[in-house]
DNA sequence: AATGTTTATGCAACCGGGTTGCAAAGTTAA
DNA sequence: TTAACTTTGCAACCCGGTTGCATAAACATT
């Protein structure tokens, strides 16, 4: 049970059960986004559907975010410490169409976009294809 | 049978079948982008999978792109008519949350986006949520 | 016009991700 | 210990997308 996956739990007031212990755990040592499919198959028998709820729960309260990445699953990613999903807290993301891994570019947050007038802006979602400097050789 | 809208099939190299026209026509006539359901229930006895296969033909000759807007549908809108879908072309996507409408921000070209090295470039999506200004009363 | 070839359409069936209702198990509070 | 609430597991379902296959339509060639 390792003791700042916990902390990262309490501080954001989920109830650290097993299964979510597991989950985030799976989550934090993933190098790219994982959709809830992959999730599922990372362990021998786990319900979808508690799955589902888990990671619902995870982004419901900030502490992993979706991305819609085009393949049709959602692709899930763990926040960084102190993030509220809030635009400036947003980076872009990259899907490689070689190796099918969907990357947080966190080192590039999402640009302003100046939206015409009585638009109001709330979240931003970038996903840039094209090929990751792994398939690049 | 619009004379013009038959130009746009023509030059983008589709032959011009009845169903092709009607489709286009519909689609045309949309201030925002239309899913394949919402197309489907424009008309009374039209067959998904020809739809389906008409909507990928467009898009595939660049006469339509299509939009991932998170929904779980995707959303497809007529391109401008020297489209040719590059970075240079495509612009900005905004979904409503209030109308659940999606619109094509045609005024606004997507961001240069500096990849990290070894990375390349082949398409952007982005796609604003918020309010629009029909629903900012 | 008759033939063969290609293309488009319609139907049915399927797939896969997402989602929900419900009951059982587990947790927490009184 | 009991009652109230939360989490989990199972089953079933929904819906968008997709495919195989047979028919129909369009086109080209003789």
């Amino acid at each position: 049970m390792d003791k700042q996956l916990d902390n990262r739990l309490q501080t954001r007031n989920i109830k650290p059960t097993a299964m979510r212990q597991l989950v985030l755990q799976v989550l934090s040592e993933q190098k790219t986004a994982i959709s809830l499919p992959e999730l599922e198959s990372k362990f021998e028998n786990a319900d979808r559907s508690t799955l589902y709820r888990t990671l619902k729960t995870f982004e419901e309260r900030k502490l992993i975010h979706s991305i819609d990445d085009g393949t049709g699953a959602l692709k899930y990613a763990v926040c960084h410490e102190k993030c509220d999903c809030h635009p400036e807290d947003l980076h872009v993301h990259f899907y490689c169409i070689k190796c099918k891994n969907t990357y947080c570019l966190t080192d590039i947050p999402v640009p302003e976009i100046n939206l015409p007038v009585d638009f109001d802006l709330e979240s931003i979602n970038i996903v840039v294809k094209g090929v990751c400097a792994n398939c690049n050789i």
